[in-house]
DNA sequence: ATGAAAGCGCTAACAA
DNA sequence: TTGTTAGCGCTTTCAT
């Protein structure tokens, strides 16, 4: 079983050529019904299967893509993998993960076992691959599908829209009557955006936001510390907009621990929904993101580009999740408890 | 540059053999040094890569293995993922993702591409493929390799000692002096060895175990309401062991539920601890798995049965976190708010 | 409707 | 040390 049934052992079994098992095979359309059938039931029955390495080789079209998620995109990684292998695995691609490599003296290794292997198209995010590495698949002309792209550059990409995330969430607030927002958030664009987005709605409702930044690369933990620092200084705002769920998680315990409750005395709100969002408590409000369709979306849009066509960028709505961590506001005397 | 320059194209430019050109490229030691620098630049200024699929075909291997990892999984996914790429990438092996497809009508669909790409092996799960499957690989001798495979069937695994996390945990609890525990688990291996692991420790120093068996396939918030109702009932006991941290949020919730406070009034253990334990409040205790080092393991002695070498299978060792969410016991009326 | 033969890009005997 | 040649498993003209 290790050493493979070829085409040229069918054809010797059947005393048939080559060529004519291999149409048989592949349903051509000129080869004699009876033949066709003769020769995929003899193939069935001794478990024939193509080499993929071979037709690859012939036809020069692989049908693999690489997906290269760093590790910024980890939260994430589950459904969107799960979204792309659904409409790659449909449409007969297959995908070959690379979770390594960012910016990295190895970055070019990867790429390079990528171009090794002929992908077809690779879907990344600007998080999980350099400039340099963009520039490197597009000059061998490989199609590149950015996810969550945040819009800059030329290449096509998919993402949510952030702008509206932002605004739902101060939307909401405003509706429980928030008037004063804290936004706790990254140096990064989809960061920027979901800011904008907040601004943008807070000026239609008459809320203030006040924005917080929070280095990136650093440990959470460290960040929260920061948080509750300047949450400590503030004296009026009654709800908390973060950029995303693992900040929202850490303004919560921020807050808690300056003797704040959450949703009582202020409302916090995150981004993105991950698994764990409901678990936590309170539970998470927070903005949703069709993680699974992203990826699945961006299949499709690859696979349309492998395919030649001209696509355009595509952005998805977010929705609002409302749980346990926002309430109405109430009056109170922010910060008292903690001095 | 879309269309790859070949080692004949070398062999041509540079007025060589292909064959030259080859061995050049591949360090073979026979080639004249001179030969070979040249041929290797040339190869690099015009952005020569070997075509892994013809390469493939004529040498038999592919370098490729399948990693075949199922919903169930999906907690672990990301880290396990992580450690696999790690050291597949470093021993110059792909991996194909696959995250679709048990038991169901696809899974014979998706075998088959593995098997058309040829792989030379396969990293899974019990709960991500079917015996079928597995049959099937193993009539082909593709050497798979089972993750978190509970010691069950004769193949090779890689996974947790599962008993002894549940000693870890209650040794934790017993030197907390809780004398009466519950265990939440489900009717499945892992988690029955675990539990076997916490009755061993619970003899050894005088603690009652009490178990409580959830559904696993079920919606996680009806199983909660399951806990919840069964600690109702129970009087005495001042803390929970639960098979993983996703029943431990749930049992947190529930205990607070009906009045309980978390770790005052009784003490969670979780096991896993998944990247967001740390993050709930309180941030919980639990049995950490090395997710990353699994991954790792997994793929070092798949490779080494693709290499042809005789492996064992792995355990490793889990260890406690000590977080929030216990505490020594105190004195109480167990459930006594709750009524 | 089927067969013969060339070729895809590479490796590997074997010969020179 | 380099070149010739065959072959890997398949597709694809072009004949038949």
């Amino acid at each position: 079983m290790r050493n493979h049934i070829t085409i040229k052992d069918i054809a010797r079994s059947l005393d048939l050529s080559y060529s004519t098992v291999s149409l048989a095979l592949n349903d051509a359309p000129v080869v004699n019904p009876r033949t066709r059938q003769r020769v995929q039931e003899y193939a069935r029955s001794v478990n024939y299967r193509p080499n993929a390495s071979a037709r690859a080789i012939s036809t020069g079209r692989t049908y693999l893509v690489g997906a290269v998620l760093g590790r910024f995109t980890n939260s994430f990684f589950e459904e969107i993998a799960q979204g792309i292998e659904n409409v790659a695995s449909q449409r007969g691609f297959d995908v070959i993960l690379n979770t390594s490599g960012f910016g990295g003296s190895s970055e070019e290794a990867h790429l390079s076992r990528l171009v090794d292997r002929r992908i077809e198209g690779v879907i990344c995010t600007r998080y999980s691959i350099s400039q340099q590495g963009i520039d490197r698949l597009e000059k061998m002309e490989i199609p590149i599908l950015l996810l969550r792209a945040d819009a800059c550059g030329p290449q096509t990409y998919v993402a949510v829209d952030n702008r509206l995330g932002g605004r739902l969430a101060i939307e909401h607030l405003a509706a429980l009557g928030h008037r004063h927002v804290l936004y706790v958030g990254y140096d990064f664009v989809f960061s920027q955006l979901r800011e904008e987005g907040a601004r943008e709605a807070a000026r239609d409702f008459g809320v203030k936001v006040e924005p917080i930044n929070v280095p990136a690369a650093i440990d959470r933990g460290a960040a929260f510390a920061a948080v509750s620092r300047r949450a400590k200084a503030l004296r009026d705002f009654t709800a908390v907009f973060c950029a995303d769920d693992v900040l929202a998680v850490g303004a919560i315990q921020a807050l808690q621990e300056i003797g704040l409750s959450v949703p009582h005395d202020v409302s916090v709100v995150g981004f993105d929904d991950l698994r764990w969002a409901s678990l936590i408590s309170p539970p998470l409000t927070t903005v949703h993101q069709p993680q699974i369709s992203q990826g699945e979306t961006a299949m499709e849009l690859l696979i349309a580009m492998v395919e030649g066509q001209q696509v355009a960028s595509t952005v998805l709505a977010p929705r609002l999740v409302v749980r346990g961590s926002t309430a109405p506001v109430v009056k109170r005397a922010a910060g008292a408890k903690a001095g």
